[in-house]
RNA sequence: UGGGGGGUCGCCAAGCUGGUAAGGCGCCUGACUGUUACUCAGGUCACACGCAGGUUCGAAUCCUGCCCCCCCAG
Protein backbone atom coordinates (compact mmCIF):
# COMPACT_ATOMS: atom_id res chain seq x y z
CA UNK A 1 0.00 0.00 0.00
CA UNK A 2 2.44 2.65 0.90
CA UNK A 3 5.28 2.56 -1.80
CA UNK A 4 7.87 5.38 -2.38
CA UNK A 5 8.62 5.89 -6.29
CA UNK A 6 12.04 7.71 -7.16
CA UNK A 7 10.93 9.64 -10.53
CA UNK A 8 14.17 11.92 -11.15
CA UNK A 9 16.80 13.09 -9.82
CA UNK A 10 19.16 16.31 -9.80
CA UNK A 11 22.40 16.45 -8.05
CA UNK A 12 21.27 15.29 -4.96
CA UNK A 13 17.69 16.87 -5.35
CA UNK A 14 14.71 14.32 -5.45
CA UNK A 15 11.77 13.68 -7.79
CA UNK A 16 9.22 11.58 -6.28
CA UNK A 17 5.65 9.97 -5.95
CA UNK A 18 4.41 8.90 -2.29
CA UNK A 19 1.82 6.37 -2.34
CA UNK A 20 -0.71 6.11 0.45
CA UNK A 21 -4.10 4.70 1.27
CA UNK A 22 -5.50 7.87 0.69
CA UNK A 23 -3.56 8.61 -2.52
CA UNK A 24 -0.47 10.11 -3.84
CA UNK A 25 1.81 12.73 -2.67
CA UNK A 26 4.53 14.44 -5.23
CA UNK A 27 7.65 15.02 -3.98
CA UNK A 28 9.35 17.49 -3.07
CA UNK A 29 6.23 18.35 -1.23
CA UNK A 30 5.08 20.66 1.59
CA UNK A 31 2.80 19.77 4.23
CA UNK A 32 0.34 22.36 5.94
CA UNK A 33 -0.20 21.50 9.87
CA UNK A 34 -3.26 21.01 11.02
CA UNK A 35 -2.59 20.01 14.79
CA UNK A 36 -6.07 19.91 15.83
CA UNK A 37 -7.94 18.37 12.85
CA UNK A 38 -7.83 21.84 11.18
CA UNK A 39 -5.26 23.99 8.95
CA UNK A 40 -5.80 26.71 11.04
CA UNK A 41 -8.13 29.74 9.68
CA UNK A 42 -8.97 27.60 5.89
CA UNK A 43 -11.20 25.20 4.85
CA UNK A 44 -10.70 21.93 3.40
CA UNK A 45 -12.35 23.21 0.46
CA UNK A 46 -9.11 25.93 0.32
CA UNK A 47 -7.15 23.01 0.57
CA UNK A 48 -8.15 21.60 -2.43
CA UNK A 49 -8.15 24.55 -4.22
CA UNK A 50 -4.47 24.94 -3.13
CA UNK A 51 -3.83 21.57 -4.22
CA UNK A 52 -2.11 20.49 -0.89
CA UNK A 53 -2.13 16.86 -0.93
CA UNK A 54 -1.42 15.75 2.97
CA UNK A 55 -1.84 17.81 5.76
CA UNK A 56 -0.16 17.05 8.98
CA UNK A 57 -2.51 16.17 13.04
CA UNK A 58 -0.71 15.76 16.18
CA UNK A 59 -1.06 12.84 18.30
CA UNK A 60 -0.85 15.05 21.98
CA UNK A 61 -3.92 17.65 20.72
CA UNK A 62 -5.92 15.06 19.32
CA UNK A 63 -5.61 12.84 22.20
CA UNK A 64 -6.34 15.58 24.80
CA UNK A 65 -9.15 16.92 22.74
CA UNK A 66 -11.31 15.46 21.35
CA UNK A 67 -9.92 12.12 22.42
CA UNK A 68 -8.68 9.54 19.85
CA UNK A 69 -10.89 6.98 21.12
CA UNK A 70 -13.71 9.21 19.91
CA UNK A 71 -12.21 9.87 16.66
CA UNK A 72 -11.91 5.83 15.97
CA UNK A 73 -15.69 6.03 16.73
CA UNK A 74 -16.15 8.52 13.75
CA UNK A 75 -14.22 6.30 11.36
CA UNK A 76 -11.15 7.85 12.23
CA UNK A 77 -9.31 10.90 11.52
CA UNK A 78 -9.79 11.29 7.93
CA UNK A 79 -13.60 10.59 8.24
CA UNK A 80 -13.78 12.99 10.98
CA UNK A 81 -12.38 16.08 9.88
CA UNK A 82 -14.01 15.32 5.92
CA UNK A 83 -10.59 15.36 4.39
CA UNK A 84 -9.94 12.51 2.10
CA UNK A 85 -6.36 12.76 1.07
CA UNK A 86 -3.66 11.58 2.56
CA UNK A 87 -2.79 12.91 6.78
CA UNK A 88 0.77 12.34 8.32
CA UNK A 89 0.31 12.80 12.28
CA UNK A 90 3.01 14.25 14.45
CA UNK A 91 3.35 11.83 17.56
CA UNK A 92 3.13 14.77 20.61
CA UNK A 93 7.54 14.42 20.29
CA UNK A 94 7.72 18.03 19.60
CA UNK A 95 5.46 18.74 22.92
CA UNK A 96 8.35 16.80 24.78
CA UNK A 97 10.63 19.85 24.22
CA UNK A 98 7.77 22.51 23.07
CA UNK A 99 5.51 21.99 26.31
CA UNK A 100 9.21 21.39 28.64
CA UNK A 101 7.70 23.71 31.27
CA UNK A 102 4.90 20.95 31.48
CA UNK A 103 6.32 17.34 31.77
CA UNK A 104 8.67 14.82 32.75
CA UNK A 105 10.84 12.04 30.48
CA UNK A 106 11.60 9.12 32.11
CA UNK A 107 12.42 5.64 30.02
CA UNK A 108 9.10 4.84 30.21
CA UNK A 109 7.83 7.82 28.10
CA UNK A 110 6.78 10.93 28.84
CA UNK A 111 4.32 12.85 31.29
CA UNK A 112 2.53 16.13 30.73
CA UNK A 113 0.82 18.13 32.37
CA UNK A 114 -2.75 19.23 30.41
CA UNK A 115 -2.10 23.03 28.56
CA UNK A 116 -5.40 21.96 28.78
CA UNK A 117 -6.63 21.80 32.07
CA UNK A 118 -3.67 20.65 34.02
CA UNK A 119 -4.39 16.90 34.26
CA UNK A 120 -2.11 14.42 33.90
CA UNK A 121 -0.84 12.52 30.82
CA UNK A 122 1.09 9.55 29.61
CA UNK A 123 3.01 9.22 25.95
CA UNK A 124 4.77 6.23 25.53
CA UNK A 125 6.30 5.09 22.14
CA UNK A 126 3.51 2.34 22.46
CA UNK A 127 0.38 4.69 23.64
CA UNK A 128 1.74 7.35 20.84
CA UNK A 129 1.72 4.09 18.15
CA UNK A 130 -1.75 3.48 19.41
CA UNK A 131 -3.50 6.65 19.58
CA UNK A 132 -1.99 7.39 15.97
CA UNK A 133 -3.47 3.57 14.85
CA UNK A 134 -6.85 4.83 16.18
CA UNK A 135 -6.65 8.07 14.36
CA UNK A 136 -6.04 6.63 11.38
CA UNK A 137 -3.17 8.61 9.74
CA UNK A 138 -1.70 7.31 6.55
CA UNK A 139 1.78 7.93 8.15
CA UNK A 140 3.06 7.95 11.75
CA UNK A 141 5.86 8.91 13.54
CA UNK A 142 7.29 7.81 16.44
CA UNK A 143 7.40 9.39 19.68
CA UNK A 144 11.10 11.04 20.61
CA UNK A 145 12.50 13.46 22.37
CA UNK A 146 13.65 16.75 20.78
CA UNK A 147 15.78 18.69 22.50
CA UNK A 148 17.12 22.41 21.78
CA UNK A 149 20.09 22.40 19.25
CA UNK A 150 21.69 24.53 21.94
CA UNK A 151 21.78 22.11 24.72
CA UNK A 152 25.00 20.34 26.15
CA UNK A 153 26.46 17.62 24.00
CA UNK A 154 25.85 15.17 26.78
CA UNK A 155 21.86 15.87 27.00
CA UNK A 156 21.40 15.83 23.04
CA UNK A 157 23.15 12.36 23.22
CA UNK A 158 21.06 11.07 26.02
CA UNK A 159 17.69 12.01 24.01
CA UNK A 160 19.37 10.80 20.59
CA UNK A 161 19.78 6.88 22.45
CA UNK A 162 16.29 7.27 24.27
CA UNK A 163 14.43 8.62 20.40
CA UNK A 164 16.12 5.49 18.98
CA UNK A 165 15.38 3.30 22.19
CA UNK A 166 11.68 4.57 22.07
CA UNK A 167 11.75 3.85 18.07
CA UNK A 168 12.39 0.23 18.81
CA UNK A 169 9.47 -0.32 21.09
CA UNK A 170 7.27 2.04 18.47
CA UNK A 171 8.18 -0.05 16.04
CA UNK A 172 7.32 -3.31 17.22
CA UNK A 173 4.07 -1.87 18.65
CA UNK A 174 2.75 -1.38 15.01
CA UNK A 175 3.92 -4.79 13.94
CA UNK A 176 2.07 -6.06 16.61
CA UNK A 177 -1.11 -4.08 15.64
CA UNK A 178 -0.40 -4.98 12.61
CA UNK A 179 -0.52 -9.09 13.14
CA UNK A 180 -3.41 -9.27 15.45
CA UNK A 181 -4.62 -5.89 16.76
CA UNK A 182 -4.80 -4.67 20.29
CA UNK A 183 -7.63 -5.26 22.83
CA UNK A 184 -9.12 -1.47 23.24
CA UNK A 185 -7.15 -0.47 20.00
CA UNK A 186 -8.87 0.53 16.48
CA UNK A 187 -6.81 -0.07 13.86
CA UNK A 188 -8.95 2.34 11.74
CA UNK A 189 -5.94 2.70 8.26
CA UNK A 190 -4.30 -1.14 8.21
CA UNK A 191 -1.94 0.22 5.57
CA UNK A 192 -0.72 3.24 7.71
CA UNK A 193 3.15 4.12 7.27
CA UNK A 194 5.85 4.83 10.23
CA UNK A 195 8.65 6.97 10.09
CA UNK A 196 11.81 7.02 12.02
CA UNK A 197 13.54 10.03 13.69
CA UNK A 198 16.91 10.54 13.62
CA UNK A 199 17.53 13.26 16.59
CA UNK A 200 21.23 14.10 17.79
CA UNK A 201 21.05 17.70 17.57
CA UNK A 202 24.06 20.06 15.64
CA UNK A 203 26.57 17.00 15.94
CA UNK A 204 27.67 14.77 12.70
CA UNK A 205 28.74 11.85 15.14
CA UNK A 206 26.04 11.76 17.07
CA UNK A 207 23.67 11.73 13.77
CA UNK A 208 25.40 9.15 12.37
CA UNK A 209 24.81 7.42 15.25
CA UNK A 210 21.31 8.24 15.08
CA UNK A 211 21.09 7.35 11.20
CA UNK A 212 22.28 3.53 11.93
CA UNK A 213 20.15 2.99 15.21
CA UNK A 214 17.11 3.88 13.84
CA UNK A 215 18.03 2.76 10.45
CA UNK A 216 18.52 -0.98 12.04
CA UNK A 217 15.47 -1.40 13.30
CA UNK A 218 13.42 -0.34 9.77
CA UNK A 219 10.92 2.61 8.66
CA UNK A 220 9.23 2.94 5.69
CA UNK A 221 11.07 6.78 5.49
CA UNK A 222 13.24 8.49 8.09
CA UNK A 223 12.76 12.26 8.88
CA UNK A 224 15.25 14.07 10.50
CA UNK A 225 14.10 16.21 14.16
CA UNK A 226 15.27 18.08 16.31
CA UNK A 227 16.59 21.19 13.98
CA UNK A 228 15.54 24.37 13.14
CA UNK A 229 15.35 24.98 16.99
CA UNK A 230 17.46 27.42 17.10
CA UNK A 231 20.52 27.05 15.67
CA UNK A 232 21.89 29.07 12.17
CA UNK A 233 20.34 28.23 9.22
CA UNK A 234 24.12 27.66 7.68
CA UNK A 235 24.85 25.03 10.68
CA UNK A 236 21.35 23.71 9.74
CA UNK A 237 22.17 23.14 6.16
CA UNK A 238 24.88 21.30 7.32
CA UNK A 239 23.57 18.70 9.56
CA UNK A 240 21.32 18.07 6.69
CA UNK A 241 23.70 17.80 4.23
CA UNK A 242 25.77 15.23 6.37
CA UNK A 243 22.93 13.17 7.24
CA UNK A 244 20.91 12.51 4.07
CA UNK A 245 23.68 10.60 2.48
CA UNK A 246 23.43 8.26 5.39
CA UNK A 247 20.26 7.76 5.10
CA UNK A 248 18.17 4.65 2.36
CA UNK A 249 18.07 6.37 -0.91
CA UNK A 250 15.18 4.26 -2.02
CA UNK A 251 12.95 5.79 1.45
CA UNK A 252 11.76 9.56 1.88
CA UNK A 253 13.32 11.77 4.36
CA UNK A 254 10.88 14.28 6.25
CA UNK A 255 12.44 17.05 7.70
CA UNK A 256 10.51 18.36 10.32
CA UNK A 257 9.15 21.45 11.47
CA UNK A 258 11.34 23.49 8.79
CA UNK A 259 11.16 26.23 7.60
CA UNK A 260 11.57 29.32 5.72
CA UNK A 261 11.17 29.44 1.76
CA UNK A 262 14.32 29.42 1.37
CA UNK A 263 15.34 26.66 3.73
CA UNK A 264 13.56 24.63 1.77
CA UNK A 265 15.40 24.72 -1.67
CA UNK A 266 18.66 24.80 0.16
CA UNK A 267 17.50 21.33 2.01
CA UNK A 268 15.86 19.39 -1.21
CA UNK A 269 19.28 20.74 -2.39
CA UNK A 270 20.20 18.23 0.23
CA UNK A 271 17.84 15.18 -0.47
CA UNK A 272 15.14 15.80 1.26
CA UNK A 273 11.56 14.90 0.07
CA UNK A 274 9.48 16.29 2.45
CA UNK A 275 8.55 18.80 5.21
CA UNK A 276 6.21 20.75 7.25
CA UNK A 277 6.54 24.19 9.31
CA UNK A 278 3.32 26.32 10.49
CA UNK A 279 6.02 29.25 10.02
CA UNK A 280 3.29 30.09 6.62
CA UNK A 281 -0.23 30.01 8.51
CA UNK A 282 1.09 31.27 11.95
CA UNK A 283 3.18 33.91 10.51
CA UNK A 284 -0.05 34.97 8.27
CA UNK A 285 -2.26 35.21 11.41
CA UNK A 286 0.31 37.43 12.78
CA UNK A 287 0.39 39.54 9.35
CA UNK A 288 3.50 38.03 7.47
CA UNK A 289 2.99 37.41 3.76
CA UNK A 290 5.77 35.78 2.37
CA UNK A 291 6.47 36.45 -1.43
CA UNK A 292 8.91 35.92 -3.78
CA UNK A 293 10.73 38.85 -2.65
CA UNK A 294 10.79 37.80 0.80
CA UNK A 295 7.93 38.60 3.74
CA UNK A 296 6.08 41.12 3.82
CA UNK A 297 4.66 42.83 6.99
CA UNK A 298 1.23 43.88 5.95
CA UNK A 299 0.53 45.40 9.46
CA UNK A 300 2.87 47.93 8.26
CA UNK A 301 1.31 51.47 7.99
CA UNK A 302 3.51 52.22 4.66
CA UNK A 303 0.54 50.03 3.00
CA UNK A 304 -2.34 51.54 4.06
CA UNK A 305 -3.07 52.84 0.65
CA UNK A 306 -0.81 50.41 -1.68
CA UNK A 307 -3.79 48.61 -4.49
CA UNK A 308 -1.13 46.44 -5.03
CA UNK A 309 -1.77 42.76 -4.09
CA UNK A 310 0.37 41.56 -1.99
CA UNK A 311 2.67 39.40 -4.32
CA UNK A 312 2.10 40.76 -8.18
CA UNK A 313 4.12 37.84 -9.12
CA UNK A 314 1.38 35.21 -7.11
CA UNK A 315 -1.64 33.61 -9.06
CA UNK A 316 -3.15 32.96 -5.46
CA UNK A 317 -6.66 33.89 -4.59
CA UNK A 318 -5.46 36.77 -2.24
CA UNK A 319 -3.42 37.96 -4.48
CA UNK A 320 -5.76 38.12 -7.54
CA UNK A 321 -8.72 39.95 -5.38
CA UNK A 322 -7.37 41.77 -3.07
CA UNK A 323 -5.13 44.80 -2.68
CA UNK A 324 -2.49 45.63 0.63
CA UNK A 325 -4.41 48.35 1.49
CA UNK A 326 -7.44 46.04 1.98
CA UNK A 327 -5.73 43.13 3.44
CA UNK A 328 -3.36 45.76 6.07
CA UNK A 329 -7.29 47.08 6.98
CA UNK A 330 -8.69 43.58 7.82
CA UNK A 331 -5.45 42.79 9.73
CA UNK A 332 -5.75 46.00 11.59
CA UNK A 333 -9.28 45.80 12.52
CA UNK A 334 -8.86 42.12 13.73
CA UNK A 335 -10.88 40.15 10.75
CA UNK A 336 -10.95 36.74 10.67
CA UNK A 337 -10.88 37.26 7.22
CA UNK A 338 -7.61 38.60 7.66
CA UNK A 339 -6.17 35.39 8.80
CA UNK A 340 -7.80 33.39 5.93
CA UNK A 341 -6.50 35.16 2.77
CA UNK A 342 -3.15 35.60 4.43
CA UNK A 343 -3.10 31.52 4.95
CA UNK A 344 -4.36 31.04 1.66
CA UNK A 345 -1.56 33.15 0.71
CA UNK A 346 0.97 32.15 2.42
CA UNK A 347 0.38 28.03 1.49
CA UNK A 348 0.00 28.79 -1.84
CA UNK A 349 3.77 30.19 -2.21
CA UNK A 350 4.92 27.40 -0.29
CA UNK A 351 3.21 24.71 -2.23
CA UNK A 352 3.71 26.48 -5.72
CA UNK A 353 7.40 27.06 -5.09
CA UNK A 354 7.62 23.31 -4.44
CA UNK A 355 5.20 22.51 -7.50
CA UNK A 356 8.56 24.89 -9.42
CA UNK A 357 11.02 22.62 -7.77
CA UNK A 358 9.64 19.52 -8.56
CA UNK A 359 9.19 20.74 -12.02
CA UNK A 360 12.83 22.11 -12.15
CA UNK A 361 14.13 18.45 -11.19
CA UNK A 362 12.68 17.04 -14.04
CA UNK A 363 13.89 19.13 -16.26
CA UNK A 364 17.51 19.48 -14.69
CA UNK A 365 17.05 22.81 -13.99
CA UNK A 366 16.88 22.56 -10.47
CA UNK A 367 20.38 24.79 -9.56
CA UNK A 368 19.32 27.44 -11.62
CA UNK A 369 16.16 27.25 -10.12
CA UNK A 370 17.45 27.75 -6.90
CA UNK A 371 20.00 30.58 -7.59
CA UNK A 372 16.84 32.50 -9.49
CA UNK A 373 15.27 31.97 -6.06
CA UNK A 374 18.14 33.14 -4.25
CA UNK A 375 18.71 36.11 -6.29
CA UNK A 376 15.00 38.19 -5.39
CA UNK A 377 14.34 36.71 -2.36
CA UNK A 378 15.61 37.77 0.78
CA UNK A 379 15.07 37.49 4.26
CA UNK A 380 14.42 41.44 5.40
CA UNK A 381 11.10 42.69 5.10
CA UNK A 382 10.79 43.96 2.04
CA UNK A 383 7.77 46.48 0.35
C1' U B 1 -31.63 79.00 38.96
C1' G B 2 -30.45 75.53 43.18
C1' G B 3 -27.87 70.98 44.75
C1' G B 4 -24.14 67.28 43.63
C1' G B 5 -20.01 65.30 40.71
C1' G B 6 -16.06 66.19 37.37
C1' G B 7 -12.17 68.58 34.05
C1' U B 8 -4.43 64.87 33.97
C1' C B 9 -1.14 62.22 26.67
C1' G B 10 -5.63 60.65 20.69
C1' C B 11 -9.00 57.45 24.38
C1' C B 12 -9.53 55.30 29.47
C1' A B 13 -7.22 56.32 33.96
C1' A B 14 -3.67 56.55 38.78
C1' G B 15 -1.79 60.45 41.58
C1' C B 16 -4.85 65.11 44.92
C1' U B 17 -2.58 64.20 54.08
C1' G B 18 2.40 69.54 48.54
C1' G B 19 8.46 67.70 46.48
C1' U B 20 9.00 67.97 40.90
C1' A B 21 3.33 63.28 36.29
C1' A B 22 1.94 55.31 37.09
C1' G B 23 -0.49 52.10 34.04
C1' G B 24 -3.78 50.40 30.19
C1' C B 25 -5.65 51.05 25.15
C1' G B 26 -4.21 52.92 20.65
C1' C B 27 -0.36 53.77 17.29
C1' C B 28 4.73 52.29 15.22
C1' U B 29 8.47 48.37 14.69
C1' G B 30 10.16 43.43 15.32
C1' A B 31 9.89 38.13 16.73
C1' C B 32 7.39 33.63 15.46
C1' U B 33 10.29 27.14 11.93
C1' G B 34 7.12 18.52 14.04
C1' U B 35 1.11 25.70 16.19
C1' U B 36 -3.00 27.18 22.24
C1' A B 37 -6.28 32.21 15.66
C1' C B 38 -2.01 32.36 21.36
C1' U B 39 1.83 35.24 22.60
C1' C B 40 6.14 37.89 23.28
C1' A B 41 9.82 41.96 22.79
C1' G B 42 11.01 46.91 21.82
C1' G B 43 9.43 51.99 20.47
C1' U B 44 6.04 56.28 20.61
C1' C B 45 3.27 58.52 24.53
C1' A B 46 1.68 65.38 29.02
C1' C B 47 8.88 71.17 30.45
C1' A B 48 2.69 69.18 31.26
C1' C B 49 -2.18 68.26 34.81
C1' G B 50 -9.50 73.41 32.02
C1' C B 51 -7.88 79.04 32.39
C1' A B 52 -5.85 83.11 35.39
C1' G B 53 -3.90 84.60 39.84
C1' G B 54 -2.17 83.53 44.97
C1' U B 55 0.40 80.82 49.18
C1' U B 56 5.20 78.10 49.34
C1' C B 57 12.13 76.90 48.76
C1' G B 58 8.76 73.83 45.84
C1' A B 59 1.69 72.86 43.52
C1' A B 60 -1.61 68.26 39.23
C1' U B 61 -1.98 68.22 44.49
C1' C B 62 -3.61 74.03 49.15
C1' C B 63 -6.44 79.05 48.44
C1' U B 64 -9.32 82.70 45.19
C1' G B 65 -11.85 83.88 40.78
C1' C B 66 -13.45 82.42 36.04
C1' C B 67 -14.68 78.80 31.97
C1' C B 68 -16.59 74.07 30.45
C1' C B 69 -18.96 69.07 31.00
C1' C B 70 -22.28 65.48 33.48
C1' C B 71 -26.36 64.13 36.99
C1' C B 72 -30.63 65.53 39.99
C1' A B 73 -34.35 69.21 40.97
C1' G B 74 -37.13 73.22 38.87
Amino acid sequence: MFRFELLATDGLARRGELHTPHGVIQTPAFMPVGTRGAVKAVTPRDLLDLDAEIILGNTYHLHLRPGDDLIARAGGLHAFIGWDRPILTDSGGYQVFSLAAMRRITEEGAEFRSHLDGSLHRLSPESATDIQAQLGSDIAMVLDECVASTAEVQGVREAMLLSARWARRARERLLQLRESGADGVSVTNPGQAQFGIIQGGIHPDLRAESVQRTVEIGFEAYAIGGLSVGEPADVMYSVVGQTTPRLPHDRPRYLMGTGMPDDLIECVARGIDMFDCVLPTRNARNGQLLTSRGPLVIKNARYAEDRTPPDPACGCYTCRHFSRAYLRHLYIAGEMTAATLNSIHNLYFYLDTMRRIREAIVFGTFERLRQEFHQTFSRRPQQ
